[in-house]
RNA sequence: GUGGGUGUAGCUCAGUUGGCAGAGCGCCAGGUUGUGGUCCUGGAUGUCGAGGGUUCAAGUCCCUUCACUCACCCCA
């Protein structure tokens, strides 16, 4: 073995590159049917988007990012998430001058430089959707919805749905500052004490029983939530409860990037390893601003598509998946056999038959093997006698059963049989 | 960045006290010169992760190093 994929990244290979296709359609699927439009951004954006779009106090910004420069000497960076890119595209071809909200679906690859372990990758996927320019408890409620329809319908029936609110501009400084207060009192190593200053929501997301015992009595947003935040996030809950969407309240639910507001949430399953977040999400009313853009409240979330893949081997939904399966199987002998077969498969496939067939000169028995792995059901079986009568050998390998169809019938004939 | 585990055939792995490099699966061929699956027979594939050391002798013991993996941290 010469290469091997960089450390962290890995690749989808057939049968499991199947289920990945699978996911992603599943997990977009809902989106398309809620008027969600498909966006795609670059992989790579300035830099300085996502420094102060996801914040400058995250781990992800301050220590995660693959960022290189160009030969013009820009600094670009490859993405580490999919909303600021989202948020640049709509301001810079003014997609929020028209009706709001713009709502709009990716999917793609996402690039963090961390320690890889299961369910955490340098390279990975998700699935992302964003609707922006609207400050309605209905859209983050739909959001959330369709998330769960998505899951839902790739039938995993153990992803749980945590759901907080976090304050706005109003009510959070106050909330942070009591935190701060409380948090500034424990016993904690030199890493976190930096955090409580800079990002001392995430010191509640820590782990380590260690410190979450010390959180016991630590204040909730919840409490200090000012009246609109309040209501608000009554009116998700509602929604919510009204769609038939089971959800928990989790009080020391946060996020990792800096440009959440209001309503948070998280999708988690237990079968990812230590990893438990198989999607993710919230209400960002700041970030349009921070880019430069006009006020323009939002909400958005992506899924893990890697994870949902771990999620679903987990509940053991991953069936035998047959990649490249074909309905009929070429079996020719000999040369002049294998020009006939070639332009014959070329025939089949054009009428909408899906074929393949033995290559590189095997024998009857190998070419035979090949067939029956090959999942089809039906073989055609093509040799020099054949030829001669200018008809082939058609086989029903589930049966047996071979009778002689003329070349010029053979497609009219399959059209009948498979499906 | 920190800690644990694992590196032997394409894959999953065994290998005893240091004594000839192994199994199952897969692959190829034959049994059957124009017929797959099941079965039988045979075959190919190894820098035992790499480098060094101890020893008559190292997959096995010691040192170094690399890779993979899991967990912390962090996050989807």
């Amino acid at each position: 073995m010469s290469f091997q994929a960089p450390k962290g990244t890995f690749d989808w290979l057939p049968p499991s590159s199947e289920a990945i296709l699978a996911v992603r359609e599943a997990l977009a699927a809902p989106l398309r049917r809620a008027g969600y439009g498909y966006v795609e951004t670059p992989v790579f954006e300035d830099t300085e988007l996502f420094k102060r779009g996801v914040g400058e106090s995250t781990d992800v910004v301050s220590k995660e990012m693959y960022t290189f420069p160009d030969k013009a000497g820009r600094s670009l960076t490859l993405r580490p998430e999919g909303t600021a890119s989202v948020v640049r595209a709509v301001l810079q071809h003014n997609l929020h001058t028209g009706q709001l909200p713009v709502k709009l679906w990716y999917s793609g690859s996402q690039f963090r430089y961390e320690r890889a372990q299961k369910g955490r990758y340098r390279h990975f996927w998700q699935v992302g959707a964003e609707a922006l320019g609207s400050e309605d408890p209905a859209l983050d409620a739909e959001l959330i919805v369709l998330g769960a329809r998505g899951f839902a319908s790739l039938g995993l029936r153990q992803v749980k749905l945590l759901v907080n609110s976090l304050g706005d501009k109003n009510c959070r400084p106050a909330y942070r500052a009591a935190l701060q207060e409380f948090l500034r009192g424990l016993d904690l190593d030199a890493d976190t004490r930096a955090r409580i200053e800079i990002n001392p929501l995430r010191v509640l997301d820590d782990k380590r029983p260690e410190v979450q015992a010390q959180l016991t009595g630590a204040p909730l947003v919840v409490d200090h939530l000012c009246a609109a935040c309040k209501s608000y996030h009554e009116e998700v809950r509602s929604l919510l409860t009204a769609s038939g969407v089971a959800f928990e309240d989790d009080p020391r639910l946060v996020r990792g990037l800096d440009y959440y507001t209001r309503t948070t949430f998280e999708f988690v399953h237990g079968g990812l390893g230590s990893q438990s977040a198989v999607g993710g999400g919230g209400r960002y009313d700041g970030l349009s601003e921070v880019l430069g853009g006009p006020p323009l409240p939002s909400v958005g979330w992506a899924l893990g598509v890697d994870r949902t893949y771990l999620a679903m081997e987990a509940e053991g939904l991953l069936g035998e998946a047959a990649p490249g399966r074909v309905q009929v199987y070429g079996v020719p002998l000999g040369d002049d056999a294998r020009r006939r077969m070639f332009l014959l498969l070329s025939e089949l496939r054009e009428a909408g038959i899906s074929a393949d067939m033995a290559f590189g000169g095997k024998g009857l028995k190998g070419a035979m093997k090949g067939a029956d792995r090959s999942g089809a059901r039906f073989a055609l079986i093509l040799g020099e006698r054949d030829l001669a009568a200018e008809a082939v050998q058609l086989k029903d390998l589930t049966t047996a059963e071979q009778t002689e169809v003329p070349l010029a019938q053979v497609a009219d004939v399959l059209k009948g049989k498979v499906q």
